[in-house]
DNA sequence: CATGAATGAGACTTCATTCAT
DNA sequence: TATGAATGAAGTCTCATTCAT
């Protein structure tokens, strides 16, 4: 057995024992202990991998933040116009909550809507994907795909918080979750946000064609 | 002055202290001896007047919350378009921030976007605000003046999500404040989600006009 | 019951439970419960009187070392030799140790000989007790009571450690105890002591042969 | 050079390390890994060569102490008067300090002074170089070379201790250090001490006035 | 109504030591 | 010898709540 591949990656064992416990009792009800328990390690561990219980959760909340800028790069750097940019943003949210729904609860309960605790730590990097999607507002401002009426800042709040509700209302059960409901998901909010953003006669004239 | 009607009420002033307390330091960073302090009373009195440091909150919450039920339902009995209801609404929102910012982020921060304690306490509650908007919605479509091509759940959620997320904005100065920018975003709002919710020809029409 | 005389003052019997626990088994070792458990009191209540379980040590240390500066200090301001007034400091050390063993055991293993620790810590109090003992060499040395060989301020330390180490030597039973040893201790520490410090003309004789 | 002569001695090295490490941050204060560190070899190398932390200090003190025990048996051997053998000591403890200040400094600090954890656990072996001392003042008060006015304990506390308290003064900056003041106070302690231990004619002179 | 001393359960974190490789 | 991951016991401090006055 070579160093470099141990037969089990403890660390990130112990990170996914977080997901599971935080998600099913929170961050600030479980105890460390209950963490090292799920992940069937000794406590001890848990503090050789990390400093602290709120390392784990940065840890946890940085690697999936940095995925969700990387993808919103990604699509921004695309050639496509700002309506299928914003719903390629909101079907990788989307796709992901379906993925790992654990997870994504607890990057949005813990983290983003934690304004108070981890959020306030977190906002300079939470507000890097607002000012990503505010580029590509803006951009679409000046191209005439968009109506000016609002600031692009306050557009990407806007839509941002229209995908962190929906979600957190599958998290607590407001909405109804299945594959259909999360495909129809992509496309409404998509619907409800850029049916405002897009320039009026466009769209009048895109739904005419369709 | 009777007897009956004390000089200063206690109470109250425990209750006024505890938003800006709560606004200041959080309510979990907060210590019951803080709310006190700020106060003017002595930590006993605290308990005398409430049974738990949570019952604060929930009083709080539960105080502006009802306000906010009691609004939606004034605006939805007046006869109005569904747009100007939702414009209603955002106002109201908006104003309740401007009149009072600690209570109103007291209200987000600890409560509403407080997913895994107060939040999910007052869940229930919570949820008639979003019922009261989705039925707004409801009749809308039915009458024509909105798209069917959302539910009104998700339509619900998707204005309110958006309506907090601008507040939160600028309750961590993502967002510049000041008067006008309230003005504007009472608008803006409804721009950007009714822009979509509407039926799109009456959207290009009304445009047309103005 | 007036409130200025409470039946039983808590802050002192914690001060005090602490003084036994600490020279019982000492201060690293013990824990804050063996205090509150000594002191009859409930652990928190501790917290409720000090900070930490360091602070405890730092107010009965400070509490017995000013009294011991302001005792240095009324025997310098008598008109008497030096060769007396470091008698009076060595006879009011040792009436301290015989008063109460255990605070002054407390005092010197766990303060001024825990250098690394609490001794660094009250350093600069500390150190007042030296200075004010060289201060008495330095006059004594101008006015030719004492011959200038050493400078005031290592005259001090020697005085001291020997003060110190004997006590040390009581403590840890290195030297037998008893009225007759601590009324012998005073005379012999200063005999021991002075006889180096005072001018004697037949050193200066034994000077003269070499 | 064999195998069983290795270029490096880790034993050694770690030991060293040890000596840095403990006089730097104390020996309460850091971890074992830091001195695994400061020697530049695995945590666990540590555990191959010492059963714990203490074995290590253990060994240190016991090393250096031996050698002290045995120098001082080397100046009693010798036929000089007492006066120069209490010299001797003093000078080979001021060389010491000189030579390798760090092991000194651990040495007192966390050992000889430190009553209530390793000094209480070497305290026989301690006590040994203080029965030396005494030894050697008990035969020079029997020989007429020191008055017999303390007991030969008391001045062995006496002496060692003002000799302890230089050095402390020296390793907390309390006297300035360098080799002159190495030198001087070599003579100084004698000074002190054996002025008040010698027999004085001077001295005799003052009790016959009184 | 009003005060604030008193209570005590609970959780994080540290780190010496062990052990499999 | 040599490595460093793994173990888990232990103790400080916090603070909501209670209660005697």
């Amino acid at each position: 057995m070579s160093k470099s591949a141990p037969a089990v990656d403890k660390r990130r064992m112990i990170l996914d024992a977080a997901v599971r416990v935080f998600a099913g009792q929170g961050f600030h009800t479980c105890r460390v202990s209950d963490i090292a328990d799920e992940a069937g390690v000794a406590y001890g561990l848990v503090y050789h991998y990390f400093d602290s219980k709120d390392q784990i959760l940065d840890t946890l909340f940085l690697e999936r933040w940095d995925i969700l800028l990387r993808a919103i790069q990604d699509v921004d750097d695309q050639s496509i116009p700002a309506r299928e940019k914003l719903h390629a943003i909101a079907s990788f949210i989307v796709e992901s909550y379906r993925h790992d729904p654990d997870l994504m609860k607890v990057i949005i309960v813990e983290v983003t809507r934690a304004a108070n605790t981890f959020g306030r730590t977190h906002l300079p990097h939470i507000r890097k994907a607002y000012d990503q999607i505010a580029a590509i507002v803006d951009r679409a401002q000046t191209d005439g795909e968009f109506r000016p009426t609002v600031t692009p800042d306050f557009a990407a709040l806007a839509f941002y918080g229209a995908v962190e509700q929906v979600l957190t209302g599958w998290i607590f059960a407001l909405l109804p979750t299945g594959d259909r409901e999360y495909e129809q998901a992509k496309t409404h909010i998509v619907e409800t946000i850029c049916g405002g953003l897009d320039r009026v006669d466009a769209v009048a004239a895109r739904r005419r064609e369709s």
